[in-house]
DNA sequence: CCTGGTCGAACAAGCGATTGGGCGCACCCG
DNA sequence: CGGGTGCGCCCAATCGCTTGTTCGACCAGG
């Protein structure tokens, strides 16, 4: 239990994983206000980074200032974890599925390539902040489950790009895990000049990346 | 290591050896005792990025206080510049030279993401500061010289790529400039992973990307 | 009255930067 | 040979400021 100070017993009820259930009587809402600022502290961060960001920052943005934001979140921290979370939730539901589906290895990978690209608009925020802080993020312990959800996704990946070689789809002198990290790379570094509303969206990004990839860019 | 240092006199200085000849009165600037402290700040910024990294961090590696590190840089943004503007003049050099070899258009290509890729090791700070600090950077009138530089490379590259689609070496429907950015931030990022020392070399790290952009991860 | 939300003020810690002084060494002049 | 001088390098202390965070008071509305 070293974790946070977590002293003056505030009925926080506790960031703790379990997703919110409606609880007792009152209000469906997990505090519309709460979702609010997670919006507004997630576009910062989306723009400089989690460090860079301050909660007067955060703070200045909803028009309040920054004690007030304590009253809904008991550190900086539990705000980016709660972006963070999220999105790792989503995209191995969203890679799971695809992988389920069974289709050949050249379907699976444009599959996750596609999910990826899409996450780009939707979870800028999260994105970023892997980029920017992520061995800062490293070092605190409340982080490692990070690690852990990018070896677990590492592998699908892996895993596909091995069945590829093996059905003689894809050439077998590339190295699977080298060939995963370029891609992974490629995808997500796309959210530090990818603009929503460009001349291409997500899905064209996407498209684009796949021809490159799978045959690349010469003539033949 | 406060440890009760004998203020006294030089009791570290450890790593040093050599106090080397003397210098005349006017140096060209280019004291030793600088240049160590810089790549020691290089190595902490390749680390942690530039905003995060505190000149107490950097004093403390090299085992004196931060007040001392202003005999020797009148601000910690002179260090960074001096890193930064180390890297841009041997990259740009080094891909002029590249350019006035003339091969075709493939070859310069090659050439081009060959020395990127050499670069991840010498460079490792510069590129890493490049990636976590580039728009607090360009906020700085004084860093606006970057700027300026990564749109003269981004010339070179599309160029080359726009050269190589009219010879026909290169398919017409990828786009240059989106192309160009993926083949940058793909290299560039890789500083994250890339471990001098590891399973592959920078160099072959460069053979293995090659042999993907330029002909897919298909079969044919 | 209770409860959610906010203010306003403060806190300790840490930040980049500045200052003045002191040490020890290489050098020069006598 | 020896005392003086300049300089490279560093310490110690401190400045003004920002950081994340705490906490009692206050104010609405149901």
């Amino acid at each position: 239990m070293t974790s946070t100070s977590t002293n003056s017993g505030r009925p926080k009820a506790a960031a703790e994983g379990a997703p919110r259930r409606r609880s007792r009587g009152s209000t469906a809402l997990a505090s519309e206000r709460r979702e609010h600022l997670v919006r507004l502290a997630a576009d910062l961060f989306a723009e400089k980074g989690f460090q860079a960001t301050t909660v007067r920052n955060i703070a200045e943005e909803a028009g309040i200032l920054s004690g007030s934001l304590y009253h809904h979140f008991d550190s900086k921290e539990s705000i980016v974890d709660e972006i963070l979370a999220g999105f790792f939730e989503e995209i191995m539901t969203a890679y799971r599925g695809v992988l389920d589906e069974g289709g050949d290895p050249r379907a699976t990978i444009a599959g996750l390539v596609r999910i990826a690209f899409g996450t780009l608009e939707p979870h800028r925020a999260a994105i970023t902040v892997m980029q920017n802080d992520w061995s800062y993020l490293q070092s605190m312990p409340r982080f490692a489950y990070l690690a852990k959800s990018e070896d677990e996704v590492e592998k699908m990946w892996v895993d596909a790009i091995r069945a590829g070689q093996d059905a003689d789809l894809f050439r077998a002198d590339i190295d699977p895990k080298l060939t995963y990290r370029m891609i992974r790379d490629t995808i997500w570094v796309a959210v530090r000049w990818f603009k929503p509303g460009g001349r291409l969206d997500a899905q064209g990004l996407a498209d684009h990346y796949l021809k490159v990839m799978f045959d690349g860019i010469n003539t033949h």
